[in-house]
DNA sequence: ACGTATTTGTTCGTATGTATC
DNA sequence: GGATACATACGAACAAATACG
């Protein structure tokens, strides 16, 4: 049992750094997933803390779903379940038209920067390729709704932020540089819990989730053009597939 | 400031019965939204429990989105976001198909029930009639990634659960009945916490969210006849709506 | 501008209950 | 039944953020 210092009054709490620290043993793979971590007493004796403070550090490890805590038998590091890809057999289908896209929302951020993998993936371009982010608001009733970031490949649409605040639509701008109709290609839906910068614009607690949209337009050629990213406070809106 | 007697040694915690009951008078207007809760001090003095197990309980709240708490100033009942309606402008809309769902999988409970008001005005009946539930686990490579609830009028579809059982296919009972088609209408899109007992069936940690999916069959006169309510395991499974 | 009271946040200590091995 | 391990609850003290005179 080695013994690890925490960084005492550092305006950190205990909790927080332990919480950080066996985070970090998880996902680097120190602890296996399957494995029983000490028990709390041990830990405590570890962090040279109270056991009341590992406790409160294990239990945001199992809000975030890295362990598993059983009375009686001890806190396991939980299987990940980012292995598994769904596949074919797991999945809805169907066309999905473009409405509502066009209400538009506040512009609170607007930049270039290099294409992550899945921007990159998404939008047929190479990792690390320029690319337009076009992040919106979406208001309902003066009421944060949504929050979307649109990612565009630069090098076709240079100067699309200007184009952009003009008529304050992304199909308008679009329309400047030729692309007279484009169609939704995939969306993926999912849940996640909200980043803080999320929570705080959507004006929800962290603890309430979000409903994450992921969807790539192409041209009419069939030509990404768009990929976008949209996280809808959950309660507060609903995605609507109608026909 | 009333003393509010709790049940101790009744098998359920404290900080459970004190989160209950904050929760029901929140819900019930007698807290407004704005207003400031009593000091943990003073709730732990009305509910004559120490303020750790306040504390505890207002946590819960918390992170229900019903509370906000705010060191030095106090807890505030949050302003709800559920007199959100969506409207035209908060929705996608399209066609989609109904693939995915002849997976079926495997039957966990089926059985009758007198229809929630939800559930009656999605089938087009008055609450309080008899509706048929089949509630049914989804598995992929042996792991649990949705929940789904089916209700039908129980009058149109006697001994549904039987001819369920039969071939184990929704669709092919349906067709017993003379159903030789039949159309998704809608498709609503949401994000929640699971509840203890979805969190048990899917393996996955409460706090963990999951995309929940409300959808109405009709047949081809337009006439309801199933109302399913599906809950995914966030991040095991993606919906995926694609052309 | 400052000090003080109020209110929530963190940490420790202790005791007892409940589930599992 | 006994030992182990997590769950609940109480009490005390101090820290940190805020509100107020």
């Amino acid at each position: 049992m080695t013994k690890t210092t925490l960084e005492r009054r550092s305006g950190i709490s205990l909790w927080r750094q332990i919480a950080q620290h066996l985070h970090e043993e998880i996902k680097s793979g120190e602890l296996q997933p399957g494995s029983k971590l000490p028990t709390e007493p041990h830990l405590a004796r570890r962090f040279g803390v109270n056991r009341h403070t590992v406790r409160r550090a294990l239990s945001v490890l199992q809000e975030e779903g890295l362990v598993s805590i059983e009375q009686g038998r001890g806190t396991f590091v939980r299987t990940p379940n980012a292995d598994y890809h769904p596949g074919e057999d797991a999945h809805l289908s169907g066309n999905i038209g473009r409405e509502g896209r066009e209400a538009g929302g506040e512009l609170i951020t607007s930049r270039h920067l290099a294409a992550e993998p899945k921007v990159a993936a998404a939008l047929g371009l190479r990792p690390g390729e320029d690319v337009i982010l076009l992040e919106l608001l979406h208001l309902v009733d003066h009421r944060p709704v949504s929050i979307a970031s649109h990612y565009f490949p630069a090098h076709r649409f240079k100067g699309l932020e200007k184009r952009f605040l003009k008529s304050h639509s992304i199909t308008q701008a679009l329309k400047s540089y030729g692309i007279a109709d484009y169609m939704r290609k995939r969306t993926k839906v999912n849940a996640s819990l909200p980043n803080s910068e999320d929570a705080r614009v959507l004006k929800m607690p962290r603890g309430q989730p979000v409903v994450v949209a992921e969807n790539v337009n192409v041209d009419l050629d069939g030509k990404p053009i768009e990929f976008t990213i949209s996280r809808s406070a959950g309660g507060r809106m609903q995605l609507m597939f109608e026909r």
